[in-house]
RNA sequence: GGGCGGUUAGCUCAGCGGUAGAGCGUCUCGUUUACACCGAGAGGGUCGGCGGUUCGAAUCCGUCACCGCCCA
């Protein structure tokens, strides 16, 4: 075999993506005695392309997967996508422009097939780009929300509801976006601040001429659809012109000044005007009073007269308030404040910053306007949601979140779901010539139920509007397993284990899944909701095209691999943090894979080879022992990291493991023992324990690394190609004496560190190896360094090690090692001044210690109230401090 | 206005009652036959401020400041 000696990312990683694929090593086996492991993916858009925040909840997801599947779970990730509305209908109605085509002219059909051809040629951008990534998903099960089987969950889930009085027609003030000409929900809205104006008008007093109501407004441009001002019953000036009557400006229309605590005395001056069709606070008061609505913009929001045709014909500007129908909403409020002002109706206009709803889509303020769409009870779904989550049947982590799915679903209002778009699930309700609904699966049930109401056949027209995109997303968790066919998946799957994804979609889509799951399924749809946080740039700001700092996962992974992203993301994903993450990261960690496959190349040229025969009991040599034993602690750490969703803890584990133990120490210690002369028998133990080792952490670092460890697992021939995937996740093995090899090891690692120190803070060169001389060395030390001779003089460029019985050589260098004094005979190389003081340093740091821990062991009250073994631990350590500036004393002493 | 999160080494972040840590960067030294995408060593912090609880606080409580999100 031989290695490269660089790993070659672009060569490996189509290969063993397509090997483990063509093997279905990601398949789910439904027939299986296994444990199910199930993981629902966040149905990326059909329209997507991989971002940064997909390779954050994919990375995250996969190393899930992975690692219940090698803990020998019958892993389900189920993969698909979404059929996103709004966003996909955009999409190509921006292509059919680029033609000079309307998909009005097209006809919905037309315009549908045209979708679906799209989707054809471009919506497998984002699962071809997963795969780059390397996630595991169980392709051949992969589903689309608007294909015939989640069609049916659709239709079946909306007929139910229906028939259970929790979904209704209602006719509302909804957020309508002028630009998409569609109704959308709460959701959707987002509110950004603008810098806009408060107008201050003046509405003449009916029956007394030069008396006003001076009204404050954000919205002049829908004044002709206001029908009356309110005013606080307590209002010191305007409470006395409650119950009296103002001459609406342009229009004359005289409405009611009525009594309402909504008008707030502080705010402008303290009069309003009321507009309900225009204004959800308006709308309610509207209601309170019995107003009328008329609504004076149309769906595109330009003005309309129709609905104040009644009072124009009477109106005082009947040609100016003509000449606004069918201007744009901007454009009629600067005609109608220029005109005002023309009339001296104007009083004064005052700068004012004000939350504007936009839709979240569209971009453009949206308007409530009043139209009857479908709702959803959520209040009622909401409940049982609620108390799943307070009885822990569904855990979020971190558990901060469920404060925040508590808030939202506490105060949840109805459920727009009614879209006027063509792209999406047709509302399954036909309406009759008297425009009787009939909601049914089909048309065919429709006609049915419309005979039995009409008793003859009618002709009925289903409804034209379709559903909002996340109505089909909230039954995701059971529909991809084939509900409401009652399949073994649907037995086996649901409800699943966990959930990944980030916390702006805890509305959008945790909840409602939880709504619906329980609703129609009887259970909650997952057990364990893990929230990661945003993927943002290196310096903390959120990615965005227009700050022209979005970095392209795509090009990381051509630059530095899919295991240097995919380990760079776990490594910075700590609990409930966003990640903040640049190509430099991703480079550094490149480091990591790079160290591993170096070190997999030495023992390559070691000999090391997998062994199947290997008994790590067996193992002998206190290398070993120590190695098998930090290699369960290793395997112990990243288990229990795993099980908590700490990727960071997982990663750091394996990472210190990798470098700190096996590298560092490991490999530099073995290597004497491999040398030509050495012990055959113990270079053949060497050998075999490396092996292991080796394999148990291409093991342990597979789900985050899937990429590297399955191309050395493969050219090593731990198993069949593309075998790792389906390894066992490393288990602990028993160390025979594992104390007495941890108590060895440490001591030969700190000695060789001592004595680097020393000679780097004295300036000795590398070029000049010294001997080490040991002074009142114990009987064990003396046994160990027989030991481990030829380490240390590599490692500590060491020329000899030998007991020192009588006085220390002049011009030397010591430190002290627990009992024993390390002595470096380096006269003429060091500076016995510079000595001085590094001893007099060391020395010091100990004494301010002791001193410390002296004062606190003098306090009766710690004495006598802390815990037994803290105060026991708090005497060693004294003991420990003293008994080395002793030596250090000595040491200097010696000095002279 | 209400709520949540953050503030620890130059940077990114762990730690969340009992010895302040890691990675990266910095500085010094070094090519010793896996790796310069390397090795060895070093320096670097009154844990945002102020109070309190405690034998003991980065850690718990209160309060303030600043930063960031969410909701109104």
């Amino acid at each position: 075999m031989t290695l490269d000696s660089r790993f070659a990312p672009g060569d490996v990683e189509p290969r063993l993506y397509a090997g483990w694929e063509s093997e279905g090593s990601f398949a789910c086996d439904p027939d299986s005695n296994a444990q199910p492991f199930t993981i629902m993916i966040p149905p990326p858009n059909v329209t997507g392309s991989l971002h940064m925040g997909h390779a954050l909840t994919f990375t995250l997801q996969d190393t899930l997967v992975r690692w219940r599947r090698m803990q020998g779970r019958d892993a389900l990730w189920q993969p698909g996508t979404d059929h996103a509305g709004i966003a996909t209908q955009m999409v190509v109605e921006r292509l059919l422009a680029a033609e000079g085509k309307d998909r009005r002219e097209m006809g919905r059909e037309a315009f549908l097939e045209r979708v679906w051809q799209w989707k054809a040629e471009s919506g497998g951008t984002i699962t071809t780009q997963l795969r780059r990534l390397g996630a595991s998903l169980d392709w051949p099960r992969e589903r689309f929300t608007m294909d015939d089987g989640l069609s049916a969950a659709v239709k079946e889930t909306f007929v139910t509801l229906y028939n259970q009085g929790l979904i209704y027609r209602d006719r509302r003030l909804v957020n309508w976006d002028p630009k998409l000409q569609t109704a959308i929900s709460d959701l959707e809205v987002e509110n950004r601040e603008i810098k806009g104006s408060l107008w201050y008008l003046r509405y003449p007093i009916e029956g007394e001429p030069g008396q006003f109501i001076i009204v404050a407004t954000t919205r002049p441009e829908t004044m002709l659809g206001d029908t009356a001002v309110a005013v606080h019953p307590d209002h010191p000036v305007y409470g006395t012109l409650i119950g009296k009557r103002a001459i609406l400006p342009l229009v004359g229309r005289s409405i009611p000044i009525v009594s309402d605590t909504y008008a707030d005395p502080e705010k402008g001056t303290g009069a309003v005007k009321i507009t309900p069709a225009h204004d959800f606070n308006d709308f309610e008061v509207g209601r309170r009073h019995d107003l009328p609505m008329p609504s004076v913009l149309d769906r595109q929001a330009n003005i309309t007269l129709e609905e104040i045709e009644d009072v124009l014909t009477t109106a005082a500007d009947t040609t100016f308030v003509r000449s606004l129908a069918g201007q744009s909403r901007f454009a009629a409020r600067s005609a109608i404040v220029a005109e005002l002002e023309r009339l001296e109706l104007l009083e004064k206009i005052e700068p004012h910053v004000n939350q504007v709803p936009h839709g979240d889509r569209g971009g453009v303020p949206v308007e409530p306007f009043l139209t009857t769409q479908w709702y959803c009870n959520a209040g009622v779904l909401a409940k049982p949601a609620i108390e799943a989550v307070e009885t822990g049947k569904t855990v979020f982590v971190p558990k901060q979140w469920e404060n925040t799915f508590f808030a939202w679903m506490r105060d949840i209002q109805p459920w727009c779901i009614s879209r006027q778009l063509w792209w999406g699930h047709r509302i399954p309700a036909w309406y009759g010539p008297d425009g009787s609904v009939f909601v049914a699966k089909d048309a065919a049930d429709a006609a049915v139920q419309a005979r039995a109401a009409y008793g003859r056949d009618e002709e009925l027209v289903q409804d034209e509007d379709v559903l909002d995109t996340w109505f089909s997303s909230a039954l995701w968790p059971f529909s991809t397993l084939g509900w409401p066919e009652q399949t073994k998946e649907v037995a086996r799957y649901y409800p699943g284990d966990v959930l990944v994804t980030g916390f702006d979609i805890i509305f959008f889509w945790v909840a409602r899944m939880m709504m619906m799951g329980l609703h129609m399924m009887g259970d909650v749809p997952f057990r364990t909701v893990y929230i990661h946080g945003l993927v943002r740039d290196e310096k903390g700001q959120k990615m965005s095209k227009s700050r022209g700092n979005v970095i392209d996962p795509l090009e990381l992974i051509d630059s530095f691999g899919a295991d240097a992203l995919r380990f760079t993301i776990c490594s910075l994903t700590g609990p409930g943090r966003d990640v903040k993450l640049g190509a430099s990261r991703v480079q550094d960690y490149r480091g990591f894979v790079t160290k591993l496959w170096n070190a997999a190349r030495f023992c390559e040229m070691n000999g090391m080879r997998p062994d199947p025969a290997f008994d790590p009991a067996a193992a002998k040599l206190p290398l070993s022992r120590w190695l098998l034993d930090t290699a369960n602690g290793a395997v112990a750490e990243a288990t229990a990291a795993l099980e908590v969703y700490r990727f960071d803890e997982y990663a750091a584990a394996g990472y210190r493991f990798v470098w700190n133990n096996f590298c560092d120490w490991f490999l530099e210690l073995a290597k004497p023992l491999l040398t030509e002369g050495a012990d055959p028998a113990d270079a053949a133990e060497i050998r075999a324990v490396g092996a292991h080792v080796l394999g148990l952490i291409l093991r342990l670092l597979h789900p985050s690394i899937p990429f590297v460890t399955e191309e050395l697992w493969d050219r090593f021939g731990y198993g069949e190609p593309c075998s790792l995937i389906g390894a066992a996740w490393p288990d602990a093995v028993p160390v025979t004496e594992a104390a007495a090899a941890r108590a060895e090891l440490d001591w030969v690692i700190r000695l060789i560190s001592e004595v680097r120190s020393v000679r780097a803070e004295m300036n000795v060169p590398p070029s000049k190896p010294s001997p080490v001389l040991l002074r009142d060395a114990p009987a064990v030390v003396l046994a160990r360094v027989d030991r481990w001779i030829e380490a240390i003089r590599r490692l500590a460029r060491a020329s000899d090690v030998q007991v020192l019985t009588g006085d220390v050589p002049k011009g030397s260098a010591q430190a002290v090692l627990d009992e024993t004094t390390i002595v470096l005979p380096l006269e003429g190389l060091i500076d016995i001044a510079v000595e001085r003081t590094r001893l007099a340093k060391d020395r010091d740091k100990l004494v301010i210690e002791a001193k410390k821990m002296r004062q606190k062991l003098d306090n009766p009250e710690f004495v006598s109230r802390a815990k037994e073994e803290v105060v026991a631990e708090n005497r060693e350590r004294l003991a420990g401090f003293e008994a080395e500036i002793a030596r250090l004393q000595a040491a200097l002493d010696r000095l002279e």
